[in-house]
DNA sequence: GTCCTCGGCATTTCCTTTGC
DNA sequence: GCAAAGGAAATGCCGAGGAC
């Protein structure tokens, strides 16, 4: 961790973009840097979630060529649409769902990275500690690995159906609300393919956990590398992975709603985190099989091979807990004793 | 002064309802 | 079928305050 080292050589290492609209950062050329940091979205342009359905619906009937004159006016209109909306915006390349998705994220930062301070200006630390923190959501969507890896792993099928946004708790009715209306979702549930009709449908809940950062927002930075020309500088202002806010605070919450409901229909969690997030939580202990498990972790990495390639998702590493054990390592540590805590409290009053 | 945690507001995304 | 409005949940971000 940063803060445990000499403050001079703290002082030396910042957190500064990793990746941004999927490149690396570090190895895109000062051009391309400067492009970007200039670069506004235009969220006027882009379609609606409807909007993009009746497109795809349409496009697939079109393509049957049986298209009623409004339909084909519709759907040119949506084209123009959708071209709009390419040409205001940047691609996602981890969106793998949608051809020619864009970034939606504010500023189109993916990923964190630490970097060194040098004579020159600024290198990325390589190692394990140099390590890509994922920001967004959809990094982890690249190419749908986690898809195919968590479906082969908890249904024996590398290509599950996958369905989003799944209400699972219902509310009771009470002075301000109806009875029957959603208050959770499950975000993302994969569902086995090609069990006969009839046969009891097998399925496993999915959550992606990104990382917030904690610190001053985005736009100084880009301001400081439009300053700069686009040149690789140390990172102007001081941020950081804010875990807490992202484990204990976010995650938390949703496994101690969800999993004791899905542990009830002996259904399983897939969390997918990077290895820093999962190193960052306190130690949990694991169960040695899926079966006694409630949670399966699904731990990646971010690797390239050699300077200027795009960093890759890696599947590295399967970690089966109990809740019990997840909610202790997302807290992050263990209780004082009794005594110490009181003797606290007495410090305080005094 | 710097770093870290955490409370809470703002924003985004999605769903439902309603009317055309 | 479509768009607008309203509401809820989830996510993103900022900044106050405490510790060092």
């Amino acid at each position: 961790m940063v803060l445990n080292m000499p403050k001079d050589k703290r002082n030396a290492l910042r957190f500064g973009i990793g990746e941004w609209y999927g490149k690396s950062f570090a190895d895109m050329d000062d051009a391309t840097r400067l492009a970007y940091a200039n670069f506004k979205a235009d969220k006027g342009a882009r379609l609606k979630k409807t909007e993009r359905e009746r497109l795809a619906a349409l496009e697939i009937k079109g393509s049957s060529g049986i298209l009623t004159a409004k339909e084909a006016a519709r759907l040119a209109e949506l084209r123009v649409k959708k071209a709009n909306e390419v040409a205001g915006n940047k691609l996602c390349p981890f969106k793998g769902l949608n051809k020619d998705a864009i970034c939606t994220k504010e500023g189109g930062v993916c990923s964190l990275r630490l970097y060194e301070k040098t004579d020159n200006g600024a290198v990325p630390i390589e190692g394990e500690r140099g390590s890509l923190r994922a920001l967004c959501p959809y990094r982890f969507h690249e190419q749908q690995k986690i898809f195919h890896w968590a479906g082969r792993v908890l249904l024996g099928d590398k290509n599950p159906g996958l369905v989003g946004e799944v209400g699972f708790l219902e509310s009771s009715e009470s002075v301000d609300g109806v009875e029957g209306d959603d208050v959770g979702r499950i975000d993302m549930v994969l569902v086995k393919s090609g069990l006969p009709d009839g046969y009891p449908m097998q399925w496993a809940a999915l959550e992606i956990q990104a990382v917030y950062f904690s610190g001053s927002e985005m736009g100084k930075e880009f301001k400081e590398i439009r300053r700069q020309n686009g040149t690789l500088t140390f990172p102007k202002e001081v941020r950081r992975p804010d875990y807490r806010s992202s484990g204990p605070k976010r995650l938390m919450p949703q496994l101690q709603i969800k999993v004791p409901t899905l542990r009830r229909w002996g259904k399983k969690m897939a969390v997918v985190v990077d290895r820093s997030f999962f190193n960052s939580m306190g130690r949990m202990e694991a169960v040695g099989d899926l079966s006694n498990s409630d949670i399966a972790w699904f731990l990646v990495d971010f690797e390239k091979t050699s300077k200027g390639d795009a960093f890759k998702l890696v599947a590295a590493e399967v970690v089966f807990t109990t809740l019990e054990r997840a909610i202790e390592g997302l807290t992050g540590g263990s209780p004082v004793p009794l005594s110490e805590f009181e003797q606290r409290i007495a410090e305080k009053l005094n």
